[in-house]
DNA sequence: GGCGTGACTATTGTCGACATTGATGGGTGT
DNA sequence: ACACCCATCAATGTCGACAATAGTCACGCC
């Protein structure tokens, strides 16, 4: 069983050499292979993935699209910058779609769709057991469980634009900024809480109870940032 | 004075190619003039425009990008065809967004700014007296007045969302399905409503009176297909 | 007469080369 | 010595041609 979305694993075929070295820039972006704010050349990408620089200037116009590159006219394109300000808008924008996705997902996810999510619940928390500390297991699976909720919804444009877009910038953001402390352990909880509202179809519920966890995350975030800022600063006084 | 954002005018100059047959492509679906449905191939748009195939292809992977036409590889494109449970996903999605967007607004817009959303109201009243029935200029009045909502935002992930993806696909919409009866009147008052509240710096009254702002126009729209499917079957008796 | 199979054609995918723009470095003048 | 200008170069934008794929239509077979 893969508890991955479709578009995350390697698709059954890719047909084409544009999408093929899109799926791969992609995954170098959000592995951090390419580092953020680095600028990525046509013909050096050309030689290092050993194609003609058509398809290539089509992946870099998607990953454009996707928002993990950015161009500007006959200067070039640079991976996507990562910025506190920016990382703070990308979860506003999760707060109203997740939301959105959980209340959704509370009118329309079968039974069946509900199994699979408490299934997955149960998995990373046995994974959480083993492997105390090591945070990047809980990451995928926060993601994974997210992903989900996303699915139930069955509102592919909001599907379109959380996974297909959104997910990769928390992937890249998460990175350079990680969740830590006791945040793990609450954000289980908090899992649970959102299925219970979607299995017992309050809409109003699990829509509230996603903001919340989108915000608390948010609200980790800062913290940490505040807090790697006081020691950046302790680090090198003036 | 110009009151409309500067993405949807044309721009000071083009630099690229495939930048301006990308905004004609655009211009030219969201008018209607190529119909949906219909199937684009690329040495027909190639002649149409003059322009080699090349740049048509990354105009066309940006229309793509941008939910305004759909490929199939080794197969074509088409534009992107008109279904009532695509509107409704998309009235969730500008629910969720907007919603969220007029709560920032509130916490976030310049006195500047509100006068200007101020204004912008005046004018479109004053248009509606002006000619009344003639639903077009309402509708672009109204979409302007969005525009300036998240603007205010000052969050430009959800600007990108909202301003370069949704809306063109909103009118293009509604090129098809259209508001009709009291609901113009009623959107002008909402309208005032949710400025008061921004102005007051009220920011979950502004979220919750978008909300129902929007929500009022996707059941207008439902109630309108039910009504044209009900015309229609009497139309054409089996 | 209907259906499967084959070649044909138009469209898409890919490539290499040329034109154009922006940046970089050296040279010159003050 | 500093600043400005110009030439060189690398990267981007654009183009036309070739290869591969899918849809189409006619032909032949059952």
């Amino acid at each position: 069983m893969n508890s991955v979305a479709p578009e995350l694993v390697t698709p059954p075929e890719v047909r084409t050499l544009a999408e093929r070295v899109f799926q791969q820039l992609q995954d170098a972006i959000v592995r951090g292979e390419l580092a953020p704010g680095s600028k990525i050349t046509e013909p050096g990408l050309s030689r290092t993935y050993g194609i003609s620089r058509g398809p290539l200037r089509e992946a870099m116009r998607r990953l454009e699209a996707h928002r993990l590159i950015e161009r500007v006219p006959h200067v070039g394109a640079r991976v996507v910058k990562l910025s506190m300000k920016e990382l703070l808008e990308l979860f506003d924008v999760r707060e109203a779609l997740e939301s959105m996705a959980a209340r959704l997902a509370a009118e329309h996810m079968t039974p069946e769709e509900i199994v699979g999510l408490r299934e997955v619940l149960a998995l990373h928390e046995r994974q959480a057991d083993l492997r105390k500390g090591e945070a990047y297991y809980q990451r995928e699976g926060d993601l994974d469980f997210h992903f989900r909720i996303v699915q139930g919804s069955h509102n592919k444009m909001l599907m379109g634009m959380l996974c297909d877009d959104l997910y990769y910038l928390v992937r890249l953001y998460r990175t350079q900024f990680s969740a830590s402390g006791t945040r793990p352990q609450r954000a289980f909880v908090e899992h649970h809480r959102i299925v219970d509202a979607i299995e017992a179809g309050d809409a109003e519920l699990a829509e509230l109870l996603m903001r919340r966890h989108v915000s608390a995350s948010r609200s980790n975030v800062v913290e940490r940032y505040a807090a790697s800022l006081e020691l950046q600063d302790s680090e090198t006084p003036a």
